[in-house]
DNA sequence: GACGACATACCGACCAGTTGGTATGTTCGG
DNA sequence: CCGAACATACCAACTGGTCGGTATGTCGTC
């Protein structure tokens, strides 16, 4: 939860700016009813500001999801930075230790635990190239920090192999967005975490790990 | 792409009906703008009927979406079983091939390749329980036809393997759901490719076989 | 008293769905 | 074989409500 990122420092002991109602309203809302599916009405509404306050911000819903994007970005890279499995040595521990901890992290509601960015280009990416390019770069970003203990773990474990650390990371994301997509058609987590087992144990494979087979 | 299953029997060349017609522009537009984002509207003008026939033949647009769904799975049904792969005698064979041939109809533009109940369930999965049920039936049936051929696979080839063939046929679905989300990230088809080759190659390692690392 | 941060009230466009109608069968008694 | 009764398939115009967005007012702070 990162402390909104001011410009301007100030604001001592000061409850929450509409600005963020908004974006944390969004990040929730979405994820409920989709991007088309959720009204800037919706949005002020479980956000408790008015109209005004909306375009007071943002100067179009679009510039909205836009801004989300980026506040979605913000709020994981502090989560998944400040998660344990960075204290492994070893890359590829950390990388093992991401994917348990993804796992892990599936609990609540599904509109708890899936990706705001999945959601919203999946609607929007005809639609609105503003908001596909906002999704893109921040899932690339989160990607390319995996791809760099991979690329870490490739080098010192399977230095010959030829798979590429930066795609094995992307498909990382696609067993996640693929996981959020059926965990909603079957309405519950199941799916998600046994795919993401299956995803531990083909990168164990790719490192010449003999995965137990629990 | 089967013909209506008419109950009564008649209609000799007859054009196809508007229920037919607006079937079709579901499957594309919903795809291309997604189901919240798609007016009943913009279905008639794609179609070229009115919107008196939308509701002579749906009750509404929810129950367009559901006999969507139907007119999916019967559509891709037909599709799939039309695949050549089918001639392989082992069953592994068949999963292989048909993996295969998921990578290669990945082609044309995005509206085109993806998954119309991937699309509608990431939308509707929380405000409409009917469009999910039926994302979720036809997926769960297509997913069963694989995990047959899976099932087999594992009896004959590794018998002893403690993984679940049906959970591996949902997985190589999550891989596809995801290959797709993020296509529409990355606006083109090559991550969803080589995730699918990534899924190949975790499927032949299940089954013991030394991939071939092109 | 100026300015940023909101609130209130409102607009035209568009939305899903309805209505009342027509054109074209289909059925079946006589 | 005919024609009245009914059914199906579709159309054009319309309705009430919701949409994204705007114009203007108010209030607290520097």
């Amino acid at each position: 939860m990162p402390s909104r990122p001011t410009t301007k420092i100030k604001q001592p002991a000061q409850k929450r700016s509409a600005k963020d109602k908004l974006l944390d309203a969004a990040v929730h809302v979405v994820r409920q009813k989709g991007y088309a599916g959720t009204s800037v009405d919706d949005l002020c509404k479980a956000a408790g500001v008015t109209k005004g306050a909306f375009f007071h911000h943002f100067e179009s819903k679009e510039d909205l999801a836009v801004a989300a994007a980026q506040y979605w970005n913000d709020f994981t890279s502090a989560f998944f930075r400040s998660a344990p499995y960075h204290a492994h040595k070893d890359p590829l521990d950390r990388v093992l230790g991401y994917i348990d901890f993804r796992r892990q992290i599936i609990q609540g509601s599904l509109q708890d635990y899936t990706c705001l960015l999945g959601t919203m280009v999946q609607e929007a990416y005809e639609t609105s190239p503003r908001i596909r390019q906002a999704c893109e770069t921040v899932i690339s970003s989160h990607a390319a920090v995996i791809a760099n203990d991979l690329a870490a773990a490739k080098k010192l474990h399977v230095p010959d192999a030829t798979w590429d650390p930066q795609e094995l990371a992307l498909f990382t994301q696609v067993v996640m967005q693929g996981g959020f997509v059926m965990a909603k058609a079957k309405h519950g987590p199941e799916l998600a975490e046994s795919s993401i087992l299956h995803l531990r144990r083909y990168i164990e494979f790719l490192f010449g790990r003999n995965p137990t087979t629990q």
